[in-house]
RNA sequence: UGCCCCAUGGUGUAAUGGUAACACACCGGUUUUUGGUACCGUUUUUCCAGGUUCGAGUCCUGGUGGGGCAACCA
């Protein structure tokens, strides 16, 4: 994969200086201390039952971040073993944004579900060994049991049930002998464990559900504490990465894979990404979805990677974005501008400059011969020498922004056009004001100005000094286009921090704003969908790939440029 | 009134017993045919109290604060 301009550097970190996270000290000390020969082999597990969103960004850099680090391996595995919130549809999309995040699971494809044969076998062996039993009641009395926190819990009446007895209800429960809900497998650890989880935790349960990819081969389906860890054992991963909510598991993770004799794979948990002015809720995010406040999982305006990318954000902005957030065990909330600031710092170095005028007003170079259209240079990427330039239309009638020309409130900060003013067109001549046209309600329509011969840009020796330079669009070959503006999604920074109060009441009103009518160069009407370009003095946009049309396109401001100008307009 | 994890500028992340640093943000300046970029600079940090040590952000004890844990979810 290239990263272009965004070399992080993942060599010299053999004994070097560079700095080490704390679960790249963790293998480090385990490589010293040859644990698995070395080798590194870590997994990415969605469960395929929704979109990936940026927290999901970042356990993928994580993951796949420190298999290429170490030359090791990375496997997806799709954590598959509960069918009735799971679908190939998720499958796909999860694959596509991983692919497009531009990274490959070189350890390969694997699901859960590929092992329930395993983890079947597995389970008897625990019955067998008196480590699991068939409890046959209800869920209620089963949490009733569970105790609290303070309290112990107690054991079930079909605790110590057989083993021959075990053996054979768990068979009939795998042959559909038995109703939902009428019994489940628990391993016998300790009920009054002061870890909650170890309080004989349910293994599997009865569900008549057809499997995305099982089909309805079985109806008893594994928890995830009896999947995950024999799932990472069986592939052979070395270090199981995951977020902290799920320290408290890993006691679990550790006894079924001690009990069970397995490959010893580790679990290390780190912090998830949280992100300001932004919901990270799969359920919340739904309903954003349903209640139709955006549009679609896509939507430019949500933090998922679907609308990340039709936003315009590009995919090695998002990864060094979660290389600069780091990994450590702290909770965190990322401000939002440092996602911003990373694509900003990527685009700035590849997108190619365009003029765009997004609230366009008439500006007429009155001693500029009528009918008379000349082609100039400009500059592709002043960044980047070797974009090269192209040639763009110049004539007597141009739009230009209506915020670039005022008449009142002008001061010394006011470095735009104005009565008695000059600037510089981008890449064409200075112009000075002579008058201007308003229609009956006092805007102005037209602005009307003399442009000097000898200030051609690259060759200027008029010796006028203009402050502000001014970007623009010949009339003549103006085409127009549609531009979506979004800015945050909520007004506040923890929309779903606030006890009592829906995280909805803090949706910002002004998150999406559709301008028609706007007027571009004739190199944007063939922009195609996905390519993202920088509107001169105005910021990062992409076209729309769900609204562009074959020359009439629709571009979505991914994010503004900075904006150095602290005065009010 | 249980168990587990965590605590470093505004926000993140380093410093592995030896000068608290880097990035973002903020503020100021230089350059600029993008009020962008680049460059320079300013401001701002080890939760509290004891202890060990020549020396503690780091180790120990006790507090305080934050987060997590009692789905037939993952």
């Amino acid at each position: 994969m290239e990263h272009a301009g965004l070399d992080k550097g993942a060599e010299g970190n053999e004994g070097g200086t560079a700095r080490r996270n704390f679960i790249q000290q963790i293998i480090d000390a385990d490589r010293e201390a040859n644990v698995h020969e070395g080798r590194v082999h870590t997994r990415f597990p969605p469960e395929p039952n929704g979109f990936l969103h940026i927290g999901h960004a970042k356990a993928i850099c994580v993951n796949f971040g420190l298999a290429a680090e170490y030359g090791g391996q990375v496997n997806l595995r799709f954590d598959d073993t509960n069918p009735v919130k799971e679908d190939t549809a998720y499958v796909n999309a999860i694959r596509e944004d991983l692919a497009w995040l531009g990274f490959e699971w070189n350890g390969g494809e694997f699901y859960t579900s590929d092992y329930f044969e395993t983890l079947y076998g597995y389970a008897v062996q625990l019955i067998k060994s008196g480590d699991a039993y068939v409890d046959e009641q209800s869920a209620e009395d089963i949490a009733a049991q569970k105790g609290s926190p303070t309290e112990p819990g107690k054991a079930s009446p079909f605790r110590d049930r057989a083993v021959e007895e075990n053996l054979t209800l768990f068979q009939e429960m795998r042959e559909g002998k038995h109703a939902e809900g009428s019994m489940v497998l628990r391993a016998k650890i300790d009920m009054a464990h002061a870890n909650m989880h170890m309080r004989d935790p349910l293994m599997y349960r009865i569900k008549f559900a057809t499997h995305h990819r099982t089909g309805d081969a079985w109806c008893i389906y594994p928890m995830y504490d009896f999947a995950h860890g024999q799932s990472d054992s069986i592939e052979g991963i070395t270090h199981s990465l995951c977020s902290l909510e799920f320290e408290v598991h890993r006691p679990l993770y550790e006894w079924y894979i001690e009990k069970l004799g397995i490959f010893p794979s580790k679990q290390r948990e780190f912090a998830r990404l949280n992100l300001n002015y932004t919901i990270m809720s799969k359920r919340k995010l739904l309903r954003l979805v349903e209640e139709e406040v955006v549009d679609g999982w896509d939507d430019p305006r949500m933090p998922t990677l679907s609308g990340l990318r039709r936003r315009g954000y590009s995919p090695e902005s998002v990864r060094e974005f979660c290389d600069r957030v780091g990994v450590a065990k702290r909770n965190n909330v990322i401000d939002v501008g440092l996602l911003e600031f990373a694509l900003r710092d990527h685009l700035n170095a590849t997108a190619t400059r365009a003029m765009a005028v997004l609230r366009p007003i008439k500006m007429v170079v009155i001693n500029y011969p009528e009918g008379q259209v000349d082609m100039l240079p400009t500059v592709n990427n002043p960044e980047n020498p070797d974009e090269g330039t192209r040639d763009i239309p110049f004539g007597r009638e141009l739009y230009i922004e209506a915020e670039d020309f005022k008449v009142e409130g002008v001061n010394k900060k006011w470095f735009r056009l104005a009565p008695g003013r000059s600037v510089r067109l981008k890449s064409a001549y200075i112009v000075t004001y002579v008058d201007h046209k308003t229609d009956e309600a006092g805007n102005v329509t037209e602005v009307h100005v003399e442009y000097h011969p000898n200030s051609k840009s690259g060759s200027d020796t008029s010796g006028i000094k203009a402050k502000g330079t001014l970007h623009w669009v010949e009339c003549t070959h103006a085409h127009d286009a549609e531009v979506r503006l979004y800015e945050r999604l909520f007004n506040d920074p923890s929309p779903d921090g606030h006890k009592g109060q829906d995280f909805m009441e803090f949706l910002n009103p002004e998150s999406l704003k559709i301008l028609q009518g706007c007027k571009v160069e004739p190199v944007l009407a063939s922009a195609q969908p996905g390519q993202t370009w920088q509107f001169t003095r105005l910021g990062y946009f992409a076209a729309d790939s769900k609204y562009s049309q074959e020359g009439k396109p629709v571009f979505n401001r991914a994010v503004t440029l900075k904006d150095g100008w602290k005065g009010k307009g």
